[in-house]
DNA sequence: GACGGTAACATACCGGGGGTATGCGAAAGG
DNA sequence: CCTTTCGCATACCCCCGGTATGTTACCGTC
C-alpha cells in the first residue's frame, strides 16, 4: 500500500468521494452518515475532515463531478449532429435519459437544490449542463431559426421542464412514456420557431 | 386560559402550523429546530410531538396547506375567464407569480421534494395545484384545441418548466423578467395547437 | 357533584451524528 | 539524521430529534 504522499492523498480523495457517490446516490443526503463513508472507503471522519470542509463539502464536490459528466453526456449527444435544431433535440434527448441514472436523480436533481441552496445549484448547473441549453438556444436564435427572444427565461423553463420529467420518467413504469415525453418536448419547442411568432 | 377542550387543541395546532411555516419559510427545514418552534408557539417541544409524528409530519401538514392555498389561487385567476386557453394562461401566470412568496418558494418548491421525497412530493401536487393545469389540458385536448397526445407527460413538463421559472423569477433582479417569462412560455404553449402538428 | 378516566400537554432523558481539538507516525526536506 | 509537516486517527463535545414518563385540568358518568 502506498506510493508517494500527494499519490496516497488523491487516492483517498478519490475513495471518499466514490463512496459518497454511492451513498448520497442510494440513501439520500440525510441518512448519510458521513463516519460510515469513511470508514468505507477505508479511513475515518477525520481523514474526510482534513479533504472537506464538512458533510456538505463532500457532497457538493459530489455534485460538482455528476454535474460535469451529465454536461459531457449531454454535450457528446448534441455532438452527433450538424444541424443546430437537431443538436438541440439531442440534448435534450440525451439529458432525459441520464435522469433515470438515481446518481443523477438523486443527487444533482432532488437533494442538492435543497442542501446546497438554489442560487449555488444553479451557478454549478449553469457551467455545466444548462450552459449548452442556453448556447444552443443562443445560436437557434442568431440563426433566426426560434423567434427573437432573451434565452434566459427560455432556458430556465425548458430546463426545468426537463428536470421534472426526468425526474417523473425515473418513476413511471408505462414504456412508452420517454417516448410520448420526447414528443410533447418537441411540440413545445415548435413553438419556438420564428414564423409561429 | 380559553375555551373547551378541543377549541384549546385546535387552537395549539394552528399556532404550530403558522409558527411553522414562518420559520421553514425564512430558515429552511434543516436549520430549524423544533422545540423553538414550539417555544414560539407557547407551547413546548412535547406538545408538538402530540399534533405530529414528527418535524417531518409537521412540515408535511404545513407543504399541505401551503399546497392548497396554492391551488385555490391558480383556480381563482383562472375562473376569471371563460375561454379555456384564456384560463390555462391565466393559471400559469398566478403559479409564476406565487412562487415569489418565500413560503411557496422554500417550503414547497425547494424542501419539499428533499424531506418528503418525490413520490410523496408529486402526490401531493397532483391534487392541489397540479391537477388544475392537468385539467385544462384535458379540456383543451378534447375541444381539439391542441394536438391529441396523453396529457401526463405534457403535465409534467409544464408544470417543471413553471416550477423552475418561478424559481427563478424569485431572484431576478430584472423588472422585465416576468413578463419576458409570460411571453416565452405562451410561445412554447402554442407549440400544443392542432394546426402545428 | 364527587370521581375515575383521559386528553393535552410539560419534564426528563437518551442516543446518534456532525463538528472539533489533539495526538501520532511516516514521508518530505535540509 | 534530524526536524518539520502532512495525512490521517482518536477522543471528545454538544446540539437536536425522538421517547418515556409525569402532571394538570377537562369531561362524561353515576
Amino acid at each position: 500500500m502506498g506510493g508517494t504522499r500527494a499519490e496516497q492523498r488523491a487516492a483517498t480523495r478519490r475513495a471518499l468521494l466514490a463512496e459518497g457517490r454511492r451513498r448520497f446516490a442510494a440513501d439520500g443526503y440525510h441518512d448519510v452518515v458521513l463516519a460510515e463513508v469513511a470508514q468505507a472507503a477505508g479511513v475515518t471522519k477525520g481523514a474526510a475532515y482534513h479533504h472537506f470542509a464538512s458533510k456538505a463539502g463532500l457532497f457538493r464536490a459530489v455534485v460538482s463531478e455528476v454535474q460535469h459528466e451529465l454536461g459531457e453526456r449531454v454535450a457528446d449527444a448534441a455532438r452527433r449532429y450538424d444541424d443546430p435544431w437537431e443538436q438541440l433535440r439531442a440534448g435534450c434527448r440525451a439529458f432525459l435519459a441520464a435522469g433515470r441514472d438515481p446518481v443523477v436523480r438523486r443527487i444533482v436533481l432532488l437533494d442538492a437544490p435543497a442542501v446546497l441552496g438554489w442560487d449555488e445549484w444553479r451557478a454549478m448547473d449553469e457551467d455545466s449542463s444548462a450552459r449548452h441549453l442556453a448556447e444552443a438556444l443562443e445560436v437557434l436564435v442568431k440563426a433566426g431559426v426560434i423567434a427573437d427572444q432573451p434565452v434566459e427565461p427560455l432556458t430556465r423553463l425548458l430546463s426545468g421542464a426537463m428536470n421534472e420529467a426526468a425526474l417523473w420518467l425515473a418513476r413511471s413504469t408505462t414504456p412508452q412514456a420517454p417516448a410520448q415525453t420526447e414528443r410533447a418536448l418537441d411540440r413545445l419547442l415548435n413553438g419556438l420557431r420564428s414564423q409561429n411568432d
